[in-house]
DNA sequence: CCTATAGCCTGACGGC
DNA sequence: TGCCGTCAGGCTATAG
């Protein structure tokens, strides 16, 4: 599931709730999320203190801890997310790392397919190093000619390179269909049988499909009525024409596009 | 270096 | 009802 809006509103939703209350109790059960940490080493570094402030690069939360020399990063997978409560009835049914602050609350990360992570980092930069990522694509200092120079020499179907996220960091499945859609342009395409016109239309719609996501909680539900997100099924009727929506696989993924509209 | 594919995980869903 | 195959908005390892 998460992509880049989603990592945005889990990060202003962390940063309402989980930042600057003391850490009394952390649990971190499941060893399979955990990368190349223990729960008795999460323990160590986050008992008795406190989250002081987050970061997102693409689809990775950052989190820097009080007085520590160690960042956490967290990554939802397909199926993470975060949650604060109070009850622990209320824990969802799938916590992976869960905190337990001096204020009676909770701020659980969730991972049901455990296709997530969590791990200890010691600063940003080597990290987003070590991953190859690319620039986040909502980064101020992504203009169009650093887009251009990085898309060049790149083959295979535009929509695998929108997913690349050594090419750009935050386009997942769902969004990488909603920005053709918005350009409408055919996800098959080539990447580099775009125009410089195409080009940059994509990049228009990058900046503009994840800030409208994002101001609308990541919810395709609230999405404006021209997105395509909330129709993700075959024959569907097509939000910008009279035909209908197509599903096809394209590099391995399922993927929604309109034929009629993009070419 | 690049791209394309299989596989990792669990659970929900639809067809038989 | 129960079983089974398919599929799911992630990434990584491997082959070509």
């Amino acid at each position: 599931m998460p992509e880049l809006p989603d990592v945005e509103v889990f990060k202003r939703y962390l940063d309402a709730t989980g930042l600057h209350k003391t850490i009394s109790t952390v649990q971190a059960p499941e060893s399979r999320v955990l990368k190349g940490v223990t729960e008795k080493r999460l323990k160590t570094v986050l008992k008795g203190t406190e989250l002081s402030s987050t970061k997102r690069h693409g689809k990775h939360l950052l989190v820097s801890i009080k007085n520590a020399d160690h960042l956490l990063a967290l990554h939802f997978g397909m199926t993470g997310f975060l949650k604060y409560y109070k009850d622990p009835d209320d824990d969802p049914g799938h916590v992976r790392l869960r905190l337990d602050f001096d204020n009676g609350y909770h701020l659980a990360f969730d991972c049901q397919r455990m296709l997530g992570a969590v791990k200890l980092i010691t600063d940003e930069d080597s990290f987003l190093k070590d991953k190859g990522l690319g620039p986040d694509a909502l980064d101020e200092r992504l203009d169009f000619d650093t887009f251009k120079d990085r898309i060049t020499g790149k083959k295979g179907a535009v929509k695998s390179t929108l997913m690349n996220q050594k090419f750009i960091a935050g386009i997942g499945n769902v969004y990488s269909d909603e920005i053709l859609f918005q350009a409408r342009i055919d996800p098959n395409r080539k990447v580099d049988t775009l125009s410089e016109d195409e080009l940059k239309t994509v990049f228009q719609k990058i900046r503009t499909v994840l800030e409208t996501a994002i101001n609308h909680q990541a919810d395709p539900s609230k999405f404006p009525k021209t997105y395509i997100t909330g129709h993700r099924k075959s024959g569907e009727p097509c939000p910008g024409c009279k035909g209908t929506v197509k599903k096809e696989t394209i590099g391995g993924r399922s993927s929604y596009y309109c034929p009629s509209c993009q070419q």
